[in-house]
Order: C-alpha cells, then sequence, then structure tokens
DNA sequence: GAGTTTGAAACT
DNA sequence: CAGTTTCAAACTC
C-alpha cells in the first residue's frame, strides 16, 4: 500500500524529466554510456541492422509465449492502425518510408524524442513487471502508437484510410510480433536516442496526456489489462491509469464494458445515447485539450482523435448498439450526426453489426433483449453469434451484402463503415483466437440496422429496406395485427424481445410498457410448452468439429421439426429451412428437399441436392479449412457471429455476430449464412459468400447453440436453459456472446447452450 | 403495395 | 392426438 501511495503521489508530482531519470536510467543508461554506441548513432541515422537483427532474434521467441493480453481484440484493433505505422518505421526499404523521410524525419526529432522515452520505459517496465506483460503491455502499445502516429501520421493519414479490411487482417499478425519485440523497439528508440539528444526538449507533459488520451481511447480490453496491471512500478502507467480512470468517469459504460466483458443492457439502457457522441466529444476535447500546444501538434492528434475514436467508437457501438439505437429513436433522427458515418450502404456492410432495439413508448429496443436476442441474431449466424433471432443481424460485420466490405471506401462514410466491419471482424477473430469465444452480439450490430431503420419512413419499408440489405434478421420486427405481439406468431415475442420502432405492429403489448402482461403471457405460454422459447434450432454437438463446420447445417437441427406440406423445405415457410438446418426424424413434411439436409436422411448428398450440399461444404470448408484449430476458431467464430450479433460475441448470434440472435432472416436472395451453428450468420462474407447458399436461413430466433449433447439438458431440463421460467428476465436472455460464458478455446469440451431463451429482459430497467 | 400462400401457433 | 382456425411471415404479382 505505501508504495502504490508513493507511486501515486509520484505521478501528481513527478515531472516527465524526473520520470525518465528515474525509471528510464538503467536500462537506457547502458547504450547510451556507450560511447561506441554513441558515436555510431551519432555518424548515420540509420540503425536498421540491430533492429533487424534483433527482431529477427526475438521475433520467434517471443512469438511462443503471446500474451493474452495480445489477443484482445481490442489491442487488435489499435494494433491495425499502429501496424502500418509500425511498419513504415522498420522498414525503410520501402518507398513510403523514404517518401516521409523528409518531412517525418524533421518531425521525428521532436516526437521521436518522446517515443524514446517511452520505449526507455517501457523497457524499464517490461522487466519491472513481474507478470511483465501485463504492465508492460500498455505502455508498450501506447508507445507505440505515440510513435507511430506521430512518425507518420500526417503522411499516412491518408493511406490508413485506404486500407481495407483485407489490409488491417494481415497487419493484426504483424502488430502481434511487434509487440512482441519489445526489446527491438526498445533498442531501436535507444539507438535514436542520441542522435536526437539535440532535440530532446521533449514535452513529457504533453506526451503523458497524449498518451493518456490514446489510452482512453484503447479499446476496453486494453483497459482492462491495465487496471488489471500488478506492476505499479511506473508512475508513467499510473499516469495513464488515472488518465483513463478519468476517462471511465466521463464514461461508466466504457469502463463496465470493459470491465464487464460484456455488456450490460440495462446499464446501456440507463447511459443515454447521447453518451456516446458525448464521450466521444470530450474525449476528443480532452485530447485536444490536453497539454498539447502545439498547433501542429493538436492537428496529428485531431487525426488521431479521429482514428482512436474511430475506434473506439466501434467498440461501444457493439456494446452500445441498442443505446444507440435507442437515442436515435427518441431523437428521431434528429441526429444525423451521431451515426453520420452510415449511410444506405454502410447498413448494409454493417450487417455485421449487432444490434437491436428497444424504444419506449411505441418500440424500443429493450436494452437487454435487443443486444442478447439480436446479439444471437446477429452475425453469421451464432454470431459470432448471437441469436439469429435476435442478432441475426449479425450480421457480421460480414453481411451478406458484403459488397460494401469489400469495396474500396470513397468516402469518409464508406472508409468508416469498413474500418467498423474490419474492427468487428478482427474483433472476432481476435476473440476467437484469444479467446475462443464467440464474439459479437449481434443485437449491438442489429442497433445499426435499427438506427437506420429508424430513419426510414414505414415499418414495413424499413423491414424491407433491411432484409435486403441483410440486415434484417438482425433486428426482429413483427408485423402483427391481431395477436397483440403476445403469442408466438409474433417473432418478436417469440424471440423474447419486445417490440421496437421499426415493428409495424397494430395494438402492441409487446413493450417495456406492459411489462407485467408480457411476462404474464409469457408464462402462461411457457406453461403450456416449456420449450415454447427455447431456441427452435439445436446445434450439434461438437465432438465432430470437422463435419461440424462442413456439415453444420444438417448437424444442427431443429427442435420440433417442421410440418411442410408444399413447400419442400426449401423455402423459409419451412423453419427448418429457414433456420439453416437440416430436416430430421422430427418433421413430419412430406417431400422434403431440404438443401440442408432431408428428413429421410439421405441428407443432401447423394440426392438432387449432393451437388449443392457438395457446394456448400466446400465452401464452408474452405472457410474453415481445415485442421482442428481451425475449427475451434472456425465453430467459435461462427457462434460469436451467430450470437452476435454481434460482437459481443457469445451467446448469439456473433455474433456474432457474430458477428448475430435474431432470426435472421436472410434477405430473399442473399447469401447463405456460413452456418453455423448455432446460429445462422450472415456470415460467410468474409470469406467470401458462395453463390450457391440458399437464402440465409433465419437462424433463429433464439440462438441455440447447443451442442448435441446439450440439446438432453436442454430440452430435457424441465425447465429450459436458463430458464425460460427463471425469474429474472435478464438471465433468461441469451446474452450477447460473451466472453465469460465460454471458455477459451475449449471448443471440445464446452457445452454452450444458447439460452435462447429469450427471456424479456429485465422491463425494469427497459422503461 | 395488395393479395396469395404457407405453415406454425392456437384452439377445440 | 387430430382436426380446425387463426395468424403473420413469406412469397407472388
Amino acid at each position: 500500500m505505501r508504495e502504490e501511495s508513493s507511486e501515486e503521489e509520484m505521478d501528481v508530482m513527478d515531472t516527465p524529466e524526473r520520470v525518465k531519470n528515474n525509471q528510464i536510467t538503467a536500462s537506457v543508461s547502458k547504450f547510451e554510456d556507450s560511447p561506441v554506441f554513441n558515436f555510431l548513432n551519432s555518424l548515420s541515422p540509420i540503425q536498421p541492422v540491430k533492429s533487424i537483427h534483433i527482431t529477427q532474434t526475438i521475433n520467434p521467441l517471443s512469438f511462443a509465449s503471446l500474451p493474452s493480453v495480445f489477443t484482445s481484440p481490442h489491442v487488435g484493433s489499435l494494433r491495425e492502425s499502429r501496424i502500418p505505422r509500425r511498419h513504415q518505421l522498420s522498414d525503410p526499404s520501402k518507398p513510403e518510408f523514404s517518401s516521409d523521410n523528409g518531412s517525418v524525419i524533421v518531425d521525428r526529432n521532436k516526437g521521436k524524442m518522446d517515443t524514446n522515452k517511452l520505449d526507455e520505459q517501457e523497457e524499464n517496465l517490461d522487466p519491472g513487471a513481474s507478470n511483465g506483460q501485463v504492465a508492460g503491455e500498455p505502455s508498450c502499445e501506447f508507445a507505440e502508437n505515440f510513435q507511430y502516429d506521430r512518425d507518420s501520421l500526417k503522411a499516412k493519414h491518408v493511406e490508413e484510410h485506404a486500407c481495407n479490411s483485407s489490409t488491417l487482417v494481415p497487419l493484426v499478425e504483424k502488430t502481434s510480433l511487434r509487440q512482441l519485440y519489445g526489446g527491438e523497439v526498445n533498442l531501436e528508440a535507444v539507438s535514436q536516442i542520441d542522435q536526437h539528444k539535440e532535440a530532446a526538449s521533449c514535452d513529457w507533459e504533453s506526451l503523458i496526456s497524449d498518451t493518456s488520451d490514446l489510452l482512453n481511447l484503447e479499446s476496453p480490453n486494453n483497459t482492462e489489462s491495465f487496471e488489471k496491471s500488478v506492476d505499479p512500478a511506473t508512475t508513467f502507467y499510473r499516469s495513464i491509469k488515472n488518465a483513463m480512470q478519468n476517462m471511465h468517469s466521463i464514461c461508466p459504460v466504457v469502463s463496465g464494458e470493459q470491465v464487464g466483458g460484456r455488456s450490460e443492457p440495462e446499464n446501456l439502457l440507463t447511459q443515454p445515447g447521447e453518451g456516446r457522441e458525448s464521450m466521444d466529444a470530450e474525449s476528443h476535447d480532452i485530447i485536444a485539450g490536453s497539454s498539447i500546444t502545439d498547433p501542429s501538434e493538436k492537428m496529428e492528434y485531431e487525426h488521431l482523435s479521429g482514428l482512436y475514436r474511430g475506434m473506439r467508437r466501434r467498440c461501444l457501438v457493439f456494446e452500445m448498439a441498442g443505446v444507440r439505437s435507442k437515442h436515435l429513436e427518441e431523437n428521431s433522427g434528429s441526429d444525423s450526426s451521431v451515426l453520420p458515418q452510415f449511410d444506405g450502404n454502410t447498413t448494409a456492410n454493417l450487417q455485421l453489426v449487432p444490434t437491436k432495439r428497444g424504444n419506449d413508448s411505441s418500440c424500443r429496443v429493450l436494452p437487454g433483449i435487443g443486444l442478447h436476442l439480436n446479439a444471437l441474431a446477429a452475425t453469421p449466424k451464432d454470431y459470432k453469434i448471437v441469436n439469429h433471432e435476435a442478432s441475426a443481424s449479425g450480421r457480421l460485420l460480414i453481411g451478406p451484402s458484403s459488397s460494401s466490405n469489400f469495396h474500396h471506401p470513397t468516402s469518409d462514410q464508406e472508409l468508416f463503415s469498413n474500418i467498423l466491419a474490419d474492427n468487428l471482424m478482427e474483433r472476432e477473430i481476435d476473440t476467437v483466437e484469444s479467446v475462443g469465444l464467440p464474439v459479437e452480439d449481434p443485437c449491438q450490430k442489429s442497433g445499426y440496422m435499427a438506427n437506420e431503420e429508424i430513419n426510414q419512413c414505414s415499418p414495413k419499408k424499413k423491414r424491407r429496406r433491411l432484409e435486403q440489405g441483410g440486415e434484417a434478421e438482425a433486428c426482429k420486427r413483427c408485423n402483427c395485427k391481431k395477436s397483440k405481439c403476445l403469442k408466438l406468431y409474433c417473432e418478436c415475442f417469440a424471440a423474447g424481445v419486445y417490440c421496437v420502432e421499426p415493428c409495424a405492429c397494430i395494438d402492441c403489448f409487446n413493450k417495456p410498457v406492459h411489462e407485467d402482461t408480457v411476462l404474464a403471457t409469457r408464462k402462461q405460454i411457457e406453461s403450456r410448452n416449456p420449450l415454447a422459447f427455447a431456441p427452435k434450432v439445436i446445434r450439434a454437438s461438437d465432438s465432430r468439429p470437422e463435419e461440424d463446420f462442413s456439415k453444420t447445417p444438417a448437424s444442427a437441427r431443429h427442435k420440433r421439426g417442421c410440418n411442410c406440406k408444399k413447400s419442400g423445405c426449401l423455402k423459409k415457410y419451412c423453419e427448418c429451412y429457414q433456420g439453416g438446418v437440416g430436416c430430421s426424424i422430427n418433421c413430419r413434411c412430406e417431400g422434403c428437399k431440404n438443401a440442408f439436409g432431408r428428413k429421410d436422411g439421405s441428407g443432401v448428398l447423394g440426392t438432387d441436392h449432393e451437388l449443392e450440399e457438395d457446394e456448400l461444404d466446400t465452401t464452408e470448408r474452405a472457410v474453415l479449412d481445415g485442421d482442428s484449430q481451425r475449427t475451434t476458431t472456425q465453430s467459435d467464430f461462427k457462434q460469436s457471429m451467430d450470437s452476435a450479433p454481434p460482437a459481443t460475441p457469445s451467446r448469439t448470434g456473433r455474433q456474432l455476430v457474430q458477428p448475430f440472435s435474431s432470426k435472421r432472416k436472410p434477405p430473399r436472395s442473399s447469401s447463405f449464412p456460413s452456418i453455423s451453428s448455432t446460429s445462422g450468420f450472415p456470415a460467410s462474407q468474409p470469406f467470401g459468400k458462395s453463390s450457391f447458399f440458399p437464402p440465409p436461413p433465419k437462424f433463429d430466433k433464439h440462438f441455440d447453440c447447443v451442442m448435441e449433447d446439450e440439446v438432453p439438458e436442454f430440452l430435457q431440463g424441465g425447465s429450459p436453459v436458463g430458464g425460460i421460467k427463471s425469474s429474472s428476465p435478464n438471465q433468461k436472455r441469451v446474452s450477447p456472446p460473451q466472453r465469460m460464458e465460454t471458455s477459451p478455446g475449449l471448443r471440445s469440451s464446452r457445452k454452450l447452450i444458447l439460452r435462447s431463451i429469450p427471456s424479456f429482459p429485465s422491463l425494469t430497467t427497459n422503461q
């Protein structure tokens, strides 16, 4: 305790200089003290050899033990932006680099010094941290970011914008490696210190403040890691932390998000959509107002803030989609500014984005609901699955209309959307890799959709548009006229979500205002059929991962089976088909031609659909391709997508997504979800969609990402998972895939049960 | 956008 | 459990 206090005091009292002296001295001094070293440095600014050498050496070594911290999706996000810059520095040979040189170098003298110092600190921190990575990581990142930003931000700003997802994704790896190179960076920095010593008038204050800002902007995960950091050793670190805390105070949602690992619907609700905006604005202000005195610096920061803001926004978006939606609704779209980035096209892309909505009087996005269910719907099917139903929106980042994803950004909006999508994807990927959990929250993604919807005029139109965009699924919307949205006819109700503004229902009682009624009705229905709100589609077990992937649709099954007579189970009238699963013995369908698998077991293969099936498999396999590891990842990914919607990955609906709970109603001719198991998700886009896929199934409502072995549990348990009857609606709801739910990387052993049971979110908060 | 088809949900 | 009705989504024009 004592030490801590002291340190804190130091934070306040120490000047940058002092910090430097105290902390940096040791490690750096050894280099600086070397006459030879100095001499060499003075001779030439180029010191690539050393760096390279180190890199080669360290890289492999560090690679092996990648700290979990690195896996953080957020980190990845940062890395994205960072990577490019970094790259430049490390690779002088590149044309970009050389071109920048002239202008950059000059700047560098000023910025470099800062960077060097940071690096130095990093050095100190790393060793000092018993847990090293945790403590050192943050600072390291910061330093890197800072350096990159400073060095190349101006020159590269445009280029970065040009970066598309494909570019970013690959970079992630680099970034990770780079982080691992801590030593390299440090050395590099050190070597450069002397060179720029003269210019060493570093503005630590600004640096620190800037750093803080950057950190604040960083993803929650980073924040979390910071907070978790056990190593109090550095004042620098502490200062950053403090800054972050301040930030948190400004926007509790962010911290909560980070800490919790998942967004809390209620909390979100309590956080007005404005909150986000204000937060951004504030952070921006902070940055701008920070000790940056140099106008040029300000400009740089503005860029940075823009970049980071975008990233952060993205993060927030995930968690706050619901809020945002609400906000928009409340403001009746007056806040166009809030979502300026999205245009129609963007939205389509955003399918990837999770979401859901809620409303107060009319249709509101249930905070909880939206996130959970939608999340389910969200992404790719499970959205990361999110509930398809709810999340389907999954939409994944990769939505059906993936076109946008791949399309070159021509405008800021597009750029933003792409970035967002990329981020989502990245996040999902990262999550999967690091945690093995589903990632996105479809709901969140849906949120975007919802927003858009809100802006549209009539519910129907909105709906159609959304559907066309492929997002419709993300958020459930109904059109009930006689059921009052209190029967299972109502998709919203069935999905366990409140109706929202986009709904075109009449006399709707499925609103927070009628919470009692809704709950009572639900109970009644459940009493009649305990599984009424359970996910309709049950995912197959993980035991056969490969099979899952390649034949996910087939492996999953509809809970009750369909009863189709005329549609041949080839249209969405068929719940099995809609859910993207094959028919099973439970089905009483006639003339089953379900492309996902026939009732008779002929399945797709060997039958008329064989070809189709094959294609499907191929496509899926291509994506998954492979090895067990991949399988895991994919499955996770899918889940995240489905559940997602989103990003929050988890139960549903990546999903999402995935990137998604909701039902993903696939656009009529939209691409087929890749599969997922659990829920459908739109997924594939990121990987490329297959032309063959049938319209995406609505992966249902609840995402079920239940493994076969679990099925019994789920079905048998007198009460549906999570207990439909459970007391707390929130609990009932499938939450967006949250990392908390799944265990990292243990796909094989873990059982995912989508609690899809939609429980109505706690109505209390919703109001 | 209106009308039709379809099959799940609800009811008897 | 079977038959019928109701309902809203899916689909067609």
